[in-house]
Parts: structure tokens; sequence; C-alpha cells
DNA sequence: TGTCCTTGTTGAAGATCCTTGACGGCATGA
DNA sequence: TCATGCCGTCAAGGATCTTCAACAAGGACA
């Protein structure tokens, strides 16, 4: 029922970095006992181990599940479909998120009042451009700031520094597109007890 | 060092659900202490465990890391600036038009009622999405239509043939992007969508 | 052969996850 | 006001994951 193999996909990532068990456990911080139960399925992982290993080769939590996906290629998504990516505050909602190899990310993306990509400005590889669709953005590039309205639009290179800013009292609603597809995440930890 | 906050995110995909900790736990053969406990951060379930919990949602264990992935001219445009590339029925305004080796086409469209991009298939290179974000379009790709509505997104392969039509008696109104870019600025030839 | 290194496996002990069964808070309604 | 129901949280203990430490198998080298 699992239709997901955690032990194979884990010995088959690790053979392909040429590891041995506890060459890959020593580098992830837990002992190779612990690569052996899960390679052979005796365990079900933490998903805090298995970050711990991946760290290690290196593979993202996502790659390694990567696998898992349905490979379909969806066409069409219900708006509760979308994939949100936003961090609580803010709502980015991924179109495609599980398509692989997309070329690239549209997000509908809703900034409530007071909502800010923050000061420390976004910078990253690629372009990037949207339409406003509702209300207003105070929207920052490379030291230039601008109050878009719905109808209004943009488009830059995303290495430029920049800022995304809801400074009005009502939500502001954005269809943006980013090429080649990069999205950050909010982040966080785990506390022990 | 985790990067990736799991408590926060199932919150997030249980609240997108609206189903509470309990009701969650009862679809998903687990707790609601589990629940409550994972949101928390107060422990790292067990690969298992969270399978079983994003199963009954139902959300593929590869579209919860989704976020995972780190991150790594003319900016501003008035809406009255956009590029008009439609044909007079339908209205299509394309974001940055003139800016060169431009890598996407974003792109403003309105469908009014009885809008259609012809019987007659489109076919091109790359890929497209977008979100509807007023109305209601009818997309077929491949031979299989589908009514979106607002909110709801696209996302294909734009060499699949494909046609948007515009069925209700309202207008609709979609904010798509295509990569590589079907147009090239304003002069002349247009291909389609 | 013998030693020394590496490999992956495994039983028992320890650490963490998960369930049981409670609790207080906040609604709705008799 | 009290009952009922649903909400999320938490302490304690059983279930599972992880470590510790030992083991056997294989290769390299003398």
């Amino acid at each position: 029922m699992s239709g997901f193999n955690v032990g194979a996909r884990l010995k088959q990532l690790r053979l392909r970095a040429t590891l041995s068990q506890r060459e890959l456990a020593k580098r992830a911080g837990v002992t190779n006992s612990t690569i052996s139960l899960i390679e052979q399925n005796s365990v079900s992982p933490s998903v805090s181990s298995l970050k711990k290993i991946l760290d290690a080769m290196p593979v993202s939590i996502s790659e390694f599940f990567a696998g898992e996906q349905t490979s379909q290629e969806r066409v069409f998504y219900r708006a509760s479909e979308l994939t949100e990516i936003g961090d609580g505050q803010l709502s980015w909602r991924l179109v495609g998120a599980r398509r692989p190899n997309r070329s690239m990310s549209i997000i509908h993306e809703r900034y409530p009042p007071g909502a800010d990509t923050g000061a420390d400005m976004l910078e990253h590889e690629g372009e990037e451009g949207g339409v406003v669709v509702a209300g207003t953005i105070e929207l920052t590039v490379d030291g230039e700031a601008r109050l878009l309205t719905a109808g209004d639009a943009y488009y830059f290179d995303s290495r430029l520094p920049h800022r995304f800013r809801n400074v009005s009292d009502s939500e502001c609603v954005i269809v943006s597109a980013n090429n080649p597809p990069s999205f950050s995440d909010g982040s966080g930890e785990r506390h022990h007890h």
C-alpha cells in the first residue's frame, strides 16, 4: 500500500554516491545500524533521521521522494489543489508543483495588509514577472519602489534585489511566473522534549 | 538546519482541507494526539506515519516536501502600457513586450462571452500555464475539456493541441505565462498562445 | 596462515514516537 | 445554568526507532 520503497531508494542513492553504510552514517551523524535497518525496511525512519542522512549525500527530501510522484502530467488544477508554499502570513499557491521538469513556476499570490517578503531583499537566478489582479502592492526592485494596482504588471531579472510589500489596508492578489522555476520556503526548527 | 517546518506544513495542508485534528486523525488511522504533537514540532514523525496522514487528505509525500527545494531594463508597467496582442475579439496584453531576450511571455487575457481561440487547435513548442482570475473558461487540451473558474489553474505542454473558449455569458480574465516566449515584440508575426 | 582492514548484519538497551485517556476552552442550545 | 459536542493540548506508558557493541564474511598483504 505504501507504494514507495524507502529502503531500496536509500540504498540506490547511497550506492550512487559510492558510500558505504558506515561512511554515510558517519557523515550524517547516525550509526551504521540505522542505515542498515532502514535499507532493509526493518524500520520506517523518522523524518528527522532521514533528513540527516540525505543531507550527507546530499539529496533533498523532496528529491528522495521524487519517484513517488505518479509522474502524471496533469493539466487542470482546481483552486483547492494548488500547492501552498506561503509562510502563513502571505499565501503563494503554486501551479503544477508536482510536474517533473517544469520550465516555469506560476504562482497565485495573496498578500494580506502588511504582508512583506522581507527587508532583506530577495535575489536569485532567472527572470520573473506578473500581473496585479486586485488591490495594491509596493514593489521595490534594485532600489526603485513603485505602487502597482489592479491591471499593472512587472517583469525583471531576478538577480536584482527585490521586495513585495502590501502597504494598503486591503488584500492584494497577483499572478506571477518565474523562469527557471524557483521558489523559497519558510524555515523552521524542530525542538526536542 | 532542518530548513523545513514539518509541523507548519502539515497544519497548513490540514487547514486547506478544512479538517480538524481529530477528523484527519480518524481518516488516517492515527490519533489526534499524534497530529497535535507533529504540528507543534514536538516530535518528528516517522515516514510511515506521515504517509498515512497525508494519504487521508490526500496529498503525496512528494508534494508535502515540494516547497523544500532551496531557492536559490524596465520593471514596472502600468495597465495601460501593456502591449495589446489580441485580435479585437479577445484581448491579450503582453507584459514586457519590448524586453530583449525575455525568457517568458506573461499575458493578461480577457475573453468576452463567446470568445474562442478557434476550432483548429493551437500547437507550438514550450510549456504554458495560468490562473483564472475571474469568470469561467472552457479549456480543451489533447481532447479533454474542462470548465475552469476563478482561482483554478492549468499547466501543459504547448505541443498538445489546445483551445480556450468562453462559453459563459460574462467576461473571463486569465493571467498566463509561457516559455519559451511565443510572442516577440509588437511587430507583426503572432503565433499563437 | 595470520593480522588488519573493510563490509553489512543483529540482539539488547536506550531514546523517541505514538496511543491512551484525561483536561480546559469555546461554542451551541435546551 | 447546565448539558452536549467539538476543539487542541498534555502526562504516562506501550510501541517503535536508534544506538551500542558484538559478529561473520571478504579482501589485502606479509
